[in-house]
Order: structure tokens, then sequence, then C-alpha cells
DNA sequence: CGGATCATTGACTGGTGTCAACTTAGGTGG
DNA sequence: CCACCTAAGTTGACACCAGTCAATGATCCG
């Protein structure tokens, strides 16, 4: 039980589709949980049990091949929903990248509110394509893109990210990356060596600057867009 | 205006989540759409006009970067809904992979339509839902599989679809390809030498053979599991 | 039968992955 | 406060998978 009033994305999670009461009865089975950076709130091909909102950090989702390479599938954060209601299995993991707080439900009760709730369904129905372009856009990303198309274009969405979060349209940004090189390469299905040589390349064309090894300068953002077309 | 009653994918598309009464409203402004093989049904980028259903054939939703490469994102098959709803504008391409019949609607007109319809809205979740969860395995073959494993998945992908229409559980399955080796290799992220490289390598390793070039028969399945796994 | 399209095969190349060494950064304890 | 230790990132050498270019072979239709 939660006190969902006082919710730091009582408006930018799905509860904004529902009413003071409806988000009183669903936070009756809500539960607040922290996570640590790297713990596993849901396995591989595990039955899906848990659905939640992202309170606070970033989760991604992740998918393991038999050789022990990974693909990330995709990026949970604050506000957005995660897991997979109405269907018996989930067929990726869900990590936390950084530290993070959650608020779970378990999968069935979840449903069956969700079931009385047709703004709420709509809701989900609405961030399911949203999540659906951007997961087909990374498919191009994946196999038609080159190294540097593929870290051009990562660079880019983080700038899109941080210009939503207030940056300026224009002129010089420092970003925050939000993970490490590993984490990037699993991203971009690519590896850490790769991910570092173009990032050093990037520099050294003086499109990019690294003052910390998880904050990068982006100088020209014109050039990254070229470099996201065409080599 | 479209006789719904007698609709072969009534029971199977998204109108099955209608009463009679309402697939009749629906079917209103519905209008039956017969595609020639390659027809573009909706272009990338372009405003978002159209959603629909398809009633027969195979449409395929692709991608093309600047560099004229494609990237195929998508089939959408009997029955599948295909656009995007409640939402300005698509981020890919729908083209008809063979002759097609589909049954369009207006965007605008069916989004004010299913907001009165949480039965629909339901379906069209669920469906999502699971485009969504096909959509990110893809992911993870476009990243980190390599071209024998990439044919070795589309393969047995082919044979769940045959079996799913009635071909027998194990022993040797004959296939009948949707398109052809640079369709193949667009969905697999990569080019028609390769494809064609890799088929050639199975029927002589007699996990396959291939009687026709649009027909393959697989010989041991289970061969072709381990494929995917690892080399 | 003939032309067009599609598939196959070969030779070659280049981009990335792999393996390994080295450097830097960050945090802990003396 | 500095020294050390570990984890993360960088760089280099090399190999190899898969892309490219080009020629040949099959198949489909008119």
């Amino acid at each position: 039980m939660t006190d969902c009033a006082q919710c730091p994305v009582r408006d930018q999670a799905i509860c904004s589709s529902l009413s003071d009461d409806d988000v009183a009865r669903l936070g009756q089975f809500g539960r607040l949980q922290r996570l640590r950076r790297g713990t596993v709130l849901q396995w591989e091909d595990e039955e899906s049990l848990l659905v939640g909102n992202v309170i606070e950090g970033v989760l991604k989702l992740s998918s393991t091949a038999s050789d022990g390479r990974e693909q990330t599938l995709g990026l949970a954060h604050q506000g957005d929903f995660v897991g997979r209601p109405f269907g018996p299995k989930s067929a990726h993991s869900v990590v936390a990248l950084t530290d993070a707080q959650v608020c779970t439900f378990r999968r069935a009760e979840f449903d069956s509110f969700a079931r009385t709730q047709p703004e709420l369904e709509h809701d989900l129905l609405e961030r399911a394509l949203t999540d659906l372009d951007r997961t087909r856009s990374w498919l191009m990303l994946l196999g038609r893109k080159t190294a540097g198309q593929k870290i051009a274009t990562f660079l880019l969405d983080m700038v899109e990210r941080a210009r939503a979060s207030g940056a300026p349209e224009c002129g010089p940004v420092t970003i925050e990356l939000p993970c490490g090189r590993q984490e990037i390469a699993d991203m971009l299905g690519t590896t850490i060596e790769t991910v570092s040589r173009q990032i050093t390349a990037l520099r050294n064309r003086g499109i990019i600057e690294t003052p910390g090894t998880r904050r990068i300068m982006i100088l020209d953002r014109e050039a990254l867009v070229l470099l996201t077309e065409a080599e």
C-alpha cells in the first residue's frame, strides 16, 4: 500500500489516466520497491508475475543469447510502465541499470483491475504503440547501421532526452550518460571496444569532448546528424 | 461500406471483439481495397491516415535508410491489424509483399470509434503487446546473431507458421516461402548473397533440401535448433 | 524460344570482433 | 592525504565474418 497522492510520477505514469479514487484502489495492491543497481526484477522466460511503474532511476529490458552475449531491448525511465500485462510470460529480463524505485503490482491483480478501467487500458495502448515505434526504429539501427552511425544515433538520442529535460536547443550540450561503455555496446549490438574506438574517433574529429568517462560534450550536432545518415 | 458478416476475418481481426451491431457501424466507414504486390499503402514518415485489417495476403512494414538499404520491421498476415492509430504519423512504410486485400479505415474516424469501444481497445492492446514481444526478439536476432543463426531462426519461424496451419509436429516439412531472397535478407539485416550462401551451406550439410527457389524442405529440425543457439 | 528477373557462386576487401596489454578513474584504508 | 587496488576504459595487432562487385546459372513468362 502506497501513498499515491504524493507519488512523484502520479501525473506521469499510467496513474495519470485514473481518478484519485481509482488510483487509491490501485495503490492498495501496489508495492514500493527500492532496487539496487543490477537487481533483476524479472528473469527472461520466467512466468510474468509483476508489472509496475518506474518512479526513479532507469531500468533496462534485456535478453541474453545462449553464448552469453547480451542485447538490451529497451530502457524504462521515470514514469514508464514495465512488465507484460495480459500474458503468461515475459520474454526478457528487467534489470535496474541504476539504483531505482519502482511501484509494482502482481500481474493477475493488475490485469483484472485494468480490465475495469478503459482509460487506463487506453493509456497502456498508447504507451505500447509508442514503444513499438521506438523498438522498430531500433531494428533499423541494429540491422542496417554501421558502428559509426550507431554511436551517432545513440548520442543524438541522449541529446534529445537532455533537451526534453531543459537543455538548450542548439549549441554545445553536455550530456550525462546513464550507463557505461558495456551497456552502450549492449544497446547498439556491438562491443565495448568498438564503442570506445568510435567515441575516440569523434573526439579526434572535434565533434565531441569527453570531460569524464560518463560525460560527453556535444560540440557539433550537425556533424552527428550527418553521420547518422551516411559515411 | 463492406459486408462484414461475410468477411473471412470477421472472427480473427479486431472485429472479433465487437458485437454484430458495432461491427456494422465500423463497417460503414471501412473500405475494401485490393493491393497488387508491391503497392505501398503507407509511406514512411508520411502522415498516418489509414489503419486497417489484413484480409488476405501478406504486408510488410519497412524502413529505408538514407543510403537505400532497407530493413523489414515486421510482417502482417491475415487477420492482423496494420497502421498507427492514435498518433499523428507513421514511422515506416506498409507495402504489399504479395497480392493482398485489406479493409481500411481513415485513422481519425477509426480513432474516435475505438475510443467508444473498450473491448476493441483491449484487443488492440493485446495485439500491440504481442507485436512488441515479437519485435523485441527480433532485436536480439539483428543485434547479436550471426548470419547462420539468423537463417536458422528464420526457417524455424517459417516452420512454426506452417505448423500453425496444420503441418506435422515432427519429421520433414516442406515450407513455402512468402518471399524471395532479397526480402529474406531485408528481414534478417543481411544481404541476398549471404542468404544464398547460408542456404547452400544448409543444403550441403543435409539439413534442408530446396526443391524450388521458394520452397524449402526441412529434413533435420533438431539441427536447425542447435544452429540458432551456437555455432 | 528469348529476354528479364532472380538466385548462386567466386574473388576480394573491409569493418568489427577478439584477444591482450596498457592506462585511467574511483574508492578504500593506512 | 596519499598509496594502493580494483574496475572500467582505451589502444593495438590480428583474424575472420560478411559485404561488395562481378560473372554465371536457373527460372519464369510472354
